[in-house]
DNA sequence: TCATTTAGTAGAATTGTTTCTACAAAAAAG
DNA sequence: CTTTTTTGTAGAAACAATTCTACTAAATGA
């Protein structure tokens, strides 16, 4: 495996410490990377657009869309940009998304220094960085397609919605955020209801603080 | 007004690179910035015993144990150690909650560069820094006698309609329940939510929460 | 490959919730 | 011992959410 000496790196983030602590270790990983920063959706698209990377390194949350609809544009743009997905969220129930869209390694906010470096290492010299505990989810998704954590059976789509709807929004607030009908929102909220097998917003809560404890 | 040229900080995040964002940001402000890092609760105190610090710039969400509780050991160790809340959260509850804890200062991870520097300045300067949003909520505390519960204020009905609302119950479920009409239902829930200055049921559950949290 | 399931989207009719207003009894304040 | 506030109650009109149905595209399975 070769090492470029000068690596490029987008680094989408929408908190700037956390784009300032990324760039930090990158830097002292690779004393002449080039790093830009975004922090938004549109901004990540731009620079992707603009120039060439070797690394993205892109956050889940993002204030102007879910970051996994990134992923097909990004490709579509550098089909041979690597991501490395940096989340706060719990792993088990995003990583295995994020990895069938596209992205080849994951890495949990909550994680040390050393191993942001050894990530991102992987990511350049390997293209990928994948933790033990998603390598034994993968597995276990092959041997028994039973999940564990109810959560995991709901589409990105409905998570998006049952996060909003947790964090207090009502249905039509939901709508102009997603930008879909009103009534597409009762559409998920219900199928998320049926899903988890519950049928009030205080349970749904419940359910989110036992299998999602991670965020928030 | 006179700044410190060499002030010591103690950030406490358990993210690293949030550790390291702040760390830098801080260094652009204080070339002589003497700067600690603590991952954990229990590292945090071990530093708060053994050096004096000028600031400690504190993260919500801790593994090791609910962050509002190292506050009031914090002080008892360093009783003028100004203590700036960071946090992901931007529910002002929290805020409020930290600041009566002892806390002088709030800030959202979301913000500025810029925001964080003038936030870091000000508590090194003036011991505290509150943006508007956090002092309007203040006021209307204060002007409307909030006792330190604000469940206290609800009157015996408005509890009992709260709770069979963070139990999930619908307004005709609670009529039925509580043998009244389900408009009637409605106006308590306007009270409780007027009472507390919430507007949501997931927001009720998490004052009801954070309630039942203090008196363990 | 063709059938089936899942995901994302919505409209019309129904049902549930809120708002605004109101009023009497009880409690608190002056 | 009056005024004022709080508490418990509700109706009519306005508003929001749900239900049921249904469509398309994409993914999955046989």
């Amino acid at each position: 495996m070769k090492i470029a000496n000068n690596p490029t790196f987008l680094i989408a983030d929408d908190h700037s410490v956390v784009r300032q602590g990324i760039s930090l270790v990158v830097k002292e990983l690779f004393i002449n990377a080039q790093i830009h920063t975004a922090g938004t959706f549109k901004d990540t698209l731009k620079f992707v657009k603009e120039t060439k990377f070797d690394l993205l390194i892109l956050d889940i949350n993002f204030p102007d869309g879910n970051s996994i609809n990134i992923i097909p544009e990004v490709k579509s743009v550098q089909p041979d940009l690597k991501i490395l997905i940096f989340s706060a969220f719990d792993e088990s129930i995003y990583a295995m998304r994020y990895l069938n869209a596209g992205a080849t390694g994951y890495l949990n906010k909550g994680c040390s220094e050393d191993e942001i470096k050894q990530a991102v290492k992987s990511m350049i010299t390997s293209g990928k960085y994948i933790t033990q505990s998603i390598k034994d989810r993968i597995l276990d998704s092959y041997i028994s397609k039973t999940p564990i954590n109810p959560l995991e059976k709901l589409s990105i789509r409905e998570v998006e919605v049952a996060r909003l709807l947790i964090k207090g929004y009502g249905n039509l607030e939901i709508s102009e955020l997603l930008q879909i009908k009103k009534t597409t929102v009762s559409t998920f909220k219900n199928r998320v209801f049926e899903k988890l097998g519950i049928d009030n917003l205080a349970a749904l809560i419940e359910l989110f603080q036992l299998y999602f404890e991670d965020n928030k």
